[in-house]
DNA sequence: CAAATTATGTCAACAGTGCTGACGTAATTA
DNA sequence: TAATTACGTCAGCACTGTTGACATAATTTG
C-alpha cells in the first residue's frame, strides 16, 4: 500500500562520494576553479558593457589575427547569429576591424586594433596571475603535466585547433 | 594630420603569444577543457528540459544532503531568485525534497530523492569518464598535483567549502 | 510580550548569450 | 549561366544570471 510517488519522494540522507566510482572531487574542483578563473575578467568587462562572449572573441582574434568569421565560428563552436551580436559591438567600439579577404573577397579577416589588443591583454592579465600563483611552487615538469591533463580533457577532434595557436617561444 | 580614430582602427597583424608575460596557452586550455567537460551533461539535461544550473543544484544537494537554502546559495554564489527558479523545478519533478529544519523551522533542508540521486550520478558519469581518461597514464602523485593546482585556482576564502565536501574513502 | 531580525518564497523586469529558422547579397565555382 | 559559399541580418525563443520590492513565518532580542 506504499504509494510509489510518496516512496520516491523520500529524502536520501547519505552523501554521494567518490566511492560510487565517480570522481566528484575533481568534478567539483573544475567547477570552482573555472568559476573563479572567469570572475577576474568579468569584473573588467562589466565596465565596458561587455560579457564573456566578447572576451572570447577578442581573445581569439588577438591570438590568430586575420582569421575569418568562419574560422572563428569553428573555434568557438557557436552559431553565426550568436557571434554577430558580440562581434558587431566589438567592431563598433573599435576593438576589432574587418579586412576584406585578399584571395576570396567574400571573406572578412578579423584583426584587433591597438585598443582591442590592449583590452585583450588587460583581461588576460589577472587570469594569468591566478594561474601563475597556482603554479608558483611547481616545476616545469609539473606545468607540462597539467597542460597535458587539460588538453586530454578536450574532445580529441578539437585538439588540432589548440596546436595552431601561438605557443611559448623557446 | 593623422586622424587618431583612423590610426586606432588600424589592424594589428601580429599574434599575441606567451612572450607578453601572459599565459595564453593555459588560459586557452582551461577554456577548451571546461567547455567540453560541461558538454557531456548538457546533452542529458536537455532531455529533461533542464540546464546547467539544475545540474549544479542537484550536484551539491547530493554531495551535502540536508544543506539549507542559505548554505546552497553560499556554495553556488548566486542570488536566491536565480536559485528559486531551478530549485522549484527540481522539487516539482521529484528530484529534490525539502524538509523543515529540525532546530530552526524556518530553514528548509534539501535532500535528493532516489530519482534525484540517479540523475546526479547519470550526469556525473560522463564527466568522470572524461577525467579518468585524461588521467589514465598518470600516477597517484600526478593526480594529487592536478588537484592541488585546481584548488589553488580557487579564491582562497572559498577553499574551506571544498574541504567540507565528502572525499574519496581510504 | 512586543519588536526586530532572519530564512525563505515570490513577483516583475532586465541583461547576456546561446539557439533555430528564414531571407538577402555579393563573390566564387561548377 | 546556375549553384554554391561567406557573410550579414531580422525575429523569436530558452536558460541563467541580475536588482528591487514585498510577504510570511519563525526566531531572537530588548
Amino acid at each position: 500500500m506504499t504509494d510509489s510517488s510518496i516512496a520516491d519522494a523520500k529524502p536520501i540522507r547519505t552523501a554521494v562520494a567518490d566511492e560510487d566510482g565517480i570522481d566528484f572531487t575533481m568534478i567539483e574542483l573544475l567547477f570552482f576553479a573555472y568559476r573563479d578563473f572567469t570572475s577576474d575578467p568579468d569584473q573588467i568587462l562589466a565596465d565596458y558593457g561587455f560579457g564573456r562572449a566578447h572576451h572570447r572573441v577578442l581573445h581569439f582574434v588577438n591570438r590568430r589575427p586575420g582569421l575569418t568569421v568562419a574560422e572563428l565560428l569553428d573555434v568557438l563552436k557557436i552559431t553565426k547569429q550568436s557571434l554577430a551580436r558580440v562581434l558587431k559591438q566589438l567592431i563598433d567600439t573599435d576593438h576589432i576591424v574587418q579586412v576584406q579577404g585578399p584571395r576570396d573577397r567574400r571573406q572578412r579577416e578579423l584583426y584587433p586594433t591597438a585598443k582591442g589588443r590592449a583590452l585583450a591583454l588587460a583581461l588576460a592579465r589577472p587570469q594569468s596571475r591566478r594561474i601563475h600563483g597556482a603554479l608558483r611552487d611547481g616545476s616545469v615538469a609539473d606545468r607540462a603535466l597539467i597542460e597535458r591533463f587539460l588538453k586530454a580533457m578536450v574532445n580529441p577532434e578539437l585538439r588540432a585547433q589548440i596546436d595552431i595557436l601561438p605557443k611559448k617561444p623557446a
